[in-house]
DNA sequence: CCTAGATACGTGCGTCTGCACGCACTGTAG
DNA sequence: CTACAGTGCGTGCAGACGCACGTATCTAGG
């Protein structure tokens, strides 16, 4: 196979492969009775933050969504009582996104079917090794996208549009 | 790193590197003037396709959509006279799509920046090893998604549900 | 103090996407 | 021929998504 048949080839498995796997994650967490998937992201992150506190900003910069798409999303959290709203007290512009007892608790309860989702449809088809290069390898592919890496105290990530339009 | 992190950080690091090189090879055929990613597809499939034309269902299994989006995808296709629809003389229920000369035209112009996009936001960052090793594990899980694998030349090929389910 | 530019949000609007549904056609049974 | 289940499409509608814009706040400079 050519250098340049090898390149679209990987490129259009990636593409096939996290298509696949993520719809079928999805069908699992419905089918289990548990949050979306977009929710699991925002809680997960809003769990592992200091304070279970994150910044709108910082929230979008974490999850795979613009901006914008986070603060509807947080919205609906709100509504659902998983996360309540809270200002910042050293800037009057920032709102706190505040992760609730009740949204660490589902979050808790999705977390097996999600795990269970990855293992299941993704991770179960490779071994340490494969797992490992993709990670390392897709993890190159990322860091050249965002050449303000750390994100912990960079004030610019600009997610752009997403893949769902 | 445990097992349990490893798949995670695995699944995390294939959904933040297709994220960005999916934006960055969008925005590069943006700003060559070309055509949309998944017109690009579309007409990619069909060029390959014997006769340059494909049914609505097998063109909407091989690009990564719903039969839905498909339809309406080849509506703006034929409103930009890069496709034709034509009746199915065997199947008065089919409709094929079909590339014209004009879409072939777009495609080759389209695809020096859509490989080069596929190179710099992607492919630049692995070496060969690591391209075959990714592309051999995803093609297992997506292949694990699809139990009538073979698209190829299987004329039986029931693709059931569209991606898009 | 006031003014100008940058920053952090939220919202109106349009696009992308797919599900549920209905229509047209096929083919099999009676 | 008629009846009925199965298949291939297209469309109404609703959800997901982000850009452009407006608002409130912060910061720098006069």
């Amino acid at each position: 196979m050519a250098e340049d048949e090898l390149e679209i080839a990987a490129w259009r498995s990636l593409l096939l492969a996290q298509n696949a796997a993520l719809r079928a994650i999805e069908a699992r967490l419905a089918a289990a009775g548990q949050v979306p998937l977009t929710w699991y992201d925002v809680l997960l992150e809003l769990d592992a933050a200091p304070g279970r506190r994150l910044r709108m900003q910082e929230l979008a910069a974490r999850v795979v969504l613009s901006r914008t798409r986070v603060s509807r999303l947080v919205d609906e959290l709100v509504r659902a009582g998983l996360v309540c709203r809270a200002p910042d007290p050293d800037d009057g512009r920032a709102a706190f996104a505040v992760l609730t007892d009740a949204g660490r608790d589902r979050l808790r309860a999705a977390a097996p079917a999600y795990l269970e989702g990855i293992r299941e449809h993704f991770a179960r088809h490779l071994d340490p090794g494969e797992l490992r290069t993709v990670r390392d390898a897709l993890d190159k592919v990322t860091a050249a996208h965002r050449p303000l890496a750390r994100i912990q105290a960079s004030p610019a990530v600009r997610p752009g549009r997403g893949p769902g339009g």
